[in-house]
RNA sequence: GCCCGCGUAGCUCAAUGGAUAGAGCGCCUGACUUCGAAUCAGUAGGUUGGGGGUUCGAGUCCCUCCGCGGGCACCA
């Protein structure tokens, strides 16, 4: 927010340096002054001092730094906008009139309101694809994951100023739907789901599979109904319409309740003609080996390559008997994203980490029959979500934990828990609450966690409020909030520069504000909502602070509209952060 | 066997190659006649898995070993 100031001291720093031989890096890298309870801009001298080491000059480096360090200060003396400056153990220390970028920061967040922390417009289309549920299956809390990080980072990258394209990519077709339709012909004709529409479809998997394993066997039946939807028989066809839309329909129900939105749907069985279309090209172009019927067909990567070591392995785009399998599929996707958005520049895809090397092998394939559009497809894996004692989720196992449950009980102990704290609210106010507070302590625990980490669910912390969570951001909004509300009708909205001398919670608390639309174009940068969930629990931590030393109402007039600014600037700052989690920021809770 | 990821306080996790490795949970001790105690203050807890190397500087980069997880020809 000061690259003004960065900038200008930059330049001083470069002429001196310039004017007395001393050898420059290429930039200056400014950051915030640590243990200072100050706030202001340091860099350090250990580069240069290196470099000037490395030229042949005897010298200690830190001990060089320190000596530059030391004659920049003195060179700087204290420039405008800066209350003093210091060279300490090689580092050159500037530290900002604090009224005046107080001022600055609080004004500019007011001015700004739910768009601070906005980036410039990119002019840059990304498409975000997330979720990818299985129709014909269960819906559980692994799944979860994809859907809630996905989503978060489309709203970041959103926020940070590109234009986001959000796709969902259902698995409507495949074996596992292959199996759901034979054992519904077998011994669910007619049968119809009444509630509960998605569990209902995953215990139907589920006994799918059972029927499999008591009787491999079977195992004729289910090719056969496959080769009868690969010939589009009528009757195939109309009960896959009929009960692929059962699980869209279930899915479409927990998006709406999770405020997870979709633009485009993309499903698997409209990839499959175009799928074995590419096939046959790469065929004929001799990229892909035709093993039929003996074999499938094969991509040979690393034999294509010329790899001594293995590295890309083998694809199977085509199995045997001429279906289509996942990569068949994946090979048009990547094609038609591409064709639908003309101006689109980056395509991404958030799934399980499980899958990365099969990303790498069919780009790595279009690449080989010389396609353009893999260069600008990104695989941003994650680690999947385990059950306690390093159980893997798993439909066919029954080790899962289904969302519907989890979304009741999440609200239940939510709602629960607003009896006991604040009882006088009214029955409507006490169940959206529930909702905002169960539901953001879901999501929380899986953004605020390196994408490649896994995640351990159990009910205990999931059902956990305390501590490092989103009822302690949003309890922070909350009392903000309240603070604000003492206050309506006042005209606070004009930022005078304080006269008081800050407080270090306040200096802490505006110090983070500020960062804030940088954390944002990181967190973009680096697909990482960790940077979010990190800086949205320090703002409330601060805020918590400030609020304890800071007395506002009661402060004298100056110091109370300066401060009532301050909250509404921080209040703005934790909606915002929130917002980007998909985190509802209340007014009570 | 080959490839990828992870290993930080008792537990769950943070930390652009920078100054003193930080939070939360749990334990113990305190704070509501004071803007909302879903809060806050304090105590205790570390050879960052082991060993080398690069660097002025390494939890972070490189090598190696150990441990854990995952992926490797017709699942998605």
């Amino acid at each position: 927010m000061f690259e003004e100031a960065q900038t200008s001291i930059t330049t001083q720093i470069q002429s001196y340096c310039a004017e007395n031989e001393i050898p420059l890096t290429e930039t200056i890298n400014w950051q915030p002054i640590p243990f200072s309870g100050e706030w202001g801009m340091t860099t350090s001298f250990f580069q240069i001092a290196a470099q000037e080491a490395r030229s042949g000059k005897k010298m200690v480096v830190p001990q060089r730094a320190q000596e530059i360090a030391a004659a920049v200060a003195a060179h700087l003396g204290t420039p405008p906008g800066f209350t003093h400056v210091e060279a300490v153990r090689g580092y050159l220390n500037l530290y900002f009139d604090s009224a005046d970028f107080s001022r600055k920061i609080v004004d500019t967040v007011l001015a700004q309101g739910v768009d601070f922390g906005r980036g410039a417009l990119k002019n840059e289309q990304v498409m975000v694809e997330y979720s990818q549920p299985n129709t014909h299956k269960s819906f559980h809390v692994g799944h979860l994951r994809s859907a809630i990080l996905g989503d978060a980072l489309s709203r970041i990258l959103d926020f940070a100023g590109y234009d986001v394209i959000r796709a969902n990519y259902p698995g409507d077709m495949g074996l596992h739907v292959i199996k759901w339709l034979w054992n519904y012909l077998k011994f669910h004709r007619g049968e119809k789901p009444e509630k509960d529409i998605t569990k209902w479809m995953g215990d139907m998997y589920v006994e799918a599979n059972r029927h499999l394993e008591e009787n491999p066997e079977l195992e004729k039946e289910i090719r056969e109904v496959y080769a009868r939807w690969d010939r589009r028989d009528p009757e195939i066809v109309a009960l896959w319409e009929e009960t692929r839309q059962w699980s869209l329909d279930g899915f479409n129900q927990m998006y709406a309740e999770l405020d997870i939105p979709f633009d485009i749907y993309y499903f698997n069985s409209q990839m499959e003609e175009p799928g074995k279309a590419i096939v046959k090209a790469l065929v004929e172009r001799e990229i892909a080996l035709d093993e039929r019927p003996e074999g499938p067909v094969l991509v040979k990567l690393d034999e294509l390559l010329g790899n001594k070591q293995e590295k890309y392995r083998v694809l199977v785009i085509l199995r045997s008997d001429g279906t289509a399998l996942y990569s068949t599929e994946d090979l048009a996707l990547t094609l038609k994203k591409f064709a639908d958005y003309p101006a689109l520049k980056r395509s991404i895809y958030v799934v399980d980490v499980r899958q990365s090397l099969h990303f790498t092998q069919v780009w790595k394939t279009m690449e080989i029959a010389g396609y353009e559009e893999p260069k600008h497809c990104h695989h941003i894996p994650y680690e999947i979500v385990n059950l306690p004692g390093n159980v893997v989720m798993a439909s066919r196992e029954g080790t899962i934990v289904l969302l519907e449950d989890l979304l009741r009980e999440a609200r239940q102990r939510a709602l629960e828990v607003v009896e006991e704290k604040n009882p006088e609210l009214s029955v409507d106010t006490k169940k959206n609450v529930a909702n905002a507070v169960g539901l953001g302590a879901l999501r929380f625990p899986m953004l605020a966690r390196d994408n490649a980490k896994t995640v351990t669910f159990d009910w205990e912390s999931a059902l956990d409020f305390n501590g490092q969570a989103a009822p302690y951001i949003q309890y922070a909004h909350v009392r903000a909030n309240s603070i604000l509300r003492r206050a309506t009708g006042e005209k606070f909205s004009d930022v005078a520069t304080p006269s008081h001398e800050l407080d270090p919670s306040e200096v802490q608390l505006i110090d983070l504000i500020s960062r804030l639309p940088a954390e944002v174009q990181r967190a973009a940068d680096e697909y990482k909502t960790l940077q979010i969930t990190n800086h949205a629990y320090d703002l409330a931590k601060a805020f918590n602070d400030f609020y304890r030393n800071c007395p506002v109402i009661q402060a004298e007039p100056d110091v109370r509209n300066f401060r009532l600014c301050l909250v509404d600037a921080a209040r703005h700052s934790m909606a915002n952060m929130l917002k980007l989690l998909g985190i509802q920021a209340p007014e009570v809770m």
